[in-house]
DNA sequence: CATCAGGTGAAGT
DNA sequence: ACTTCACCTGAT
């Protein structure tokens, strides 16, 4: 399967901090290991190419069918910041990924980051996954693994004051605590995803949006809160963006993380400050 | 070597 | 309801 698409980049998504196991393991090469699967990723002369019998699967995963330039014509012409921003991350694509999965790896991603993410997260696979066919490395563990896995092996892989947090949300999720929670609306979800241990607002949002696919989520992170403090003077207003909040977080977030994106923060800042 | 990193929960005002 | 603080450890 090829794509050539300008709202389909793996570089940006692999970058976007929403997806810990797409790693790019030679130039324009990535390695994407979802749902017990995996995938290698090819990029060339902007086109993605991929081989595999599963498209169906691959086309929810990837969020194909969504139009993402629709998306991209909805930000505010008088909102300069967003549309640079929406431009900059043109390629971004909301994935739908293992809800457990983005449970844990969310969990672990609390005052961490992403080489740190990544390593955390591979060596929970390595210690507690199951083998993938044609790699070496492993799928994201069960939560009946990691829950008989326990606290005190968990801290010992490096995962500190979250081991507990991860050891308790596993044992929940393997008691059924996920399960159903697809036919939920949106605000039931979110409070569902917060009674697990080492889940606020943040998390609850990167959930509800990379593990369920709802667009409603906009997870406010430090750096979404930089953009927000510089850009739209502590409040940004997401309703404007109803149904697509998630998709123009990931423009926001992806652009204010970038070097550009910084210098620009930088600016209005300085301009504030007159 | 010190600081920081894509937060959360508990305790304090 | 809002503010402050401790928390593990790898990356820079």
């Amino acid at each position: 399967m090829r794509i050539h698409d300008e709202d389909f980049d793996v570089r940006k998504i692999a970058e976007s901090g929403q997806c810990f196991r797409l790693i790019e393991t030679a130039p324009g090469v990535f390695e994407l290991i979802a749902r017990g699967r995996r995938l290698v990723l090819t990029e060339t002369d902007g086109a993605v190419a991929f081989e595999s019998a599963d498209t169906a699967f691959w086309s929810e995963y990837f969020d194909l069918v969504r139009d993402y330039k629709a998306v991209r014509a909805r930000a505010d012409q008088n909102d300069a910041f967003l549309c640079t921003a929406a431009e900059y991350g043109k390629g971004i694509r909301i994935l739908r990924q293992e809800p457990f999965e983005t449970l844990i790896t969310f969990i672990i991603s609390q005052q961490k980051n992403m080489p740190a993410i990544r390593t955390c997260v591979e060596k929970l696979c390595a210690a507690y996954g199951e083998t993938v066919e044609g790699s070496a490395r492993r799928a994201f563990p069960t939560p009946e693994a990691l829950a008989a896995a326990g606290e005190s092996a968990l801290r010992a892989l490096g995962l500190g004051y979250r081991a507990p947090y991860i050891a308790a949300s596993a044992e929940m999720a393997a008691a059924g605590a996920l399960d159903g929670l697809d036919a939920l609306g949106d605000s039931a979800l979110e409070a569902a995803l917060r009674r697990f241990p080492g889940v606020g607002p943040k998390v609850a949002h990167c959930v509800m949006l990379f593990g369920y696919g709802r667009l409603s989520g906009f997870p406010r992170d430090v750096w979404i809160n930089r953009v927000i403090d510089a850009v739209y003077g502590g409040a940004f207003d997401t309703a404007r963006y109803k149904g697509a909040e998630g998709i123009i977080q990931q423009y926001l977030f992806y652009y204010g993380r970038s070097p550009e994106g910084q210098r620009a923060l930088k600016k209005k800042t300085e301009d504030h400050a007159q």
